[in-house]
DNA sequence: ATCATATGTGCGAAACCTTGCAAATAGATA
DNA sequence: TATCTATTTGCAAGGTTTCGCACATATGAT
């Protein structure tokens, strides 16, 4: 039982480290821009979410320490794509949540 | 575009505050004490989980704030519930994807 | 070797989170 | 009403996160 416990414990504080790394608006706005097996620089990953170049390099550096994303390196530039693609599934389910629980609350935004 | 932007940015921010509120070890372990239409006092959730009251209660009103768990009461005690329980399909998707991704990387954890 | 460009890192300030403890509240019941 | 119990709240300490800025590094081209 101690065991079974403690073992409980360190997947919530794996899955709670994951979450983390998934609630911030930015790199959730990264998680968007890859989603679809795409590959992104920094640099433009920088400029499509208005953020700078450091910024962003420390966010992406983040979800690299997550296995969220993972680098792939062609000549000078680092493309970032998204290292486990069924996080996706997880980003979608919880949108999807959030959604229907704003429709319930009459507070609707369409286009979401 | 300005204006599907500025949406777009507000619904990540609300994505991320809720992947935030679930970013918490203390907190998933709630959502698991309480997935399949479960209904505990504040006080039994604090034992299950060896917390103190007050701390559960910290806990569970940033939870309710989130929509993520509601109350009802019953004489003295309130019995805290999930409030969508759709979440439940988001929290059980990043664990599958958790759990495939510690299989690939051969750190597998049985009984995840 | 030197330069230009793409990323990454170190640092400090401000904002934010978590916790325990003590005190406050809200119903229920006598 | 007085009192009991379950829960909530206020507060301060200590820890963590995020950001911009300046500087450091890495690779490719000249």
């Amino acid at each position: 039982m101690s065991d079974k416990n403690h073992l409980e414990k360190r997947i919530f504080e794996l899955h709670a480290a994951v979450c983390k790394t998934l609630s911030h608006p930015k790199r959730l706005g990264i998680i968007d821009l890859l989603r679809g097996e795409k590959e992104m620089g920094v640099s433009e990953i920088a400029e499509k979410l208005i953020i700078t170049k450091a910024n962003a390099s420390q966010h992406l550096s983040l979800m690299r320490q997550q296995n969220i994303v993972k680098t792939r390196r062609v000549g000078v530039t680092i493309l970032y794509s998204l290292a486990n693609p069924k996080i996706i599934v997880a980003y979608d389910a919880l949108k999807k949540a959030l959604k229907e629980q704003l429709e319930a609350d009459g507070k609707l935004l369409e286009k979401f």
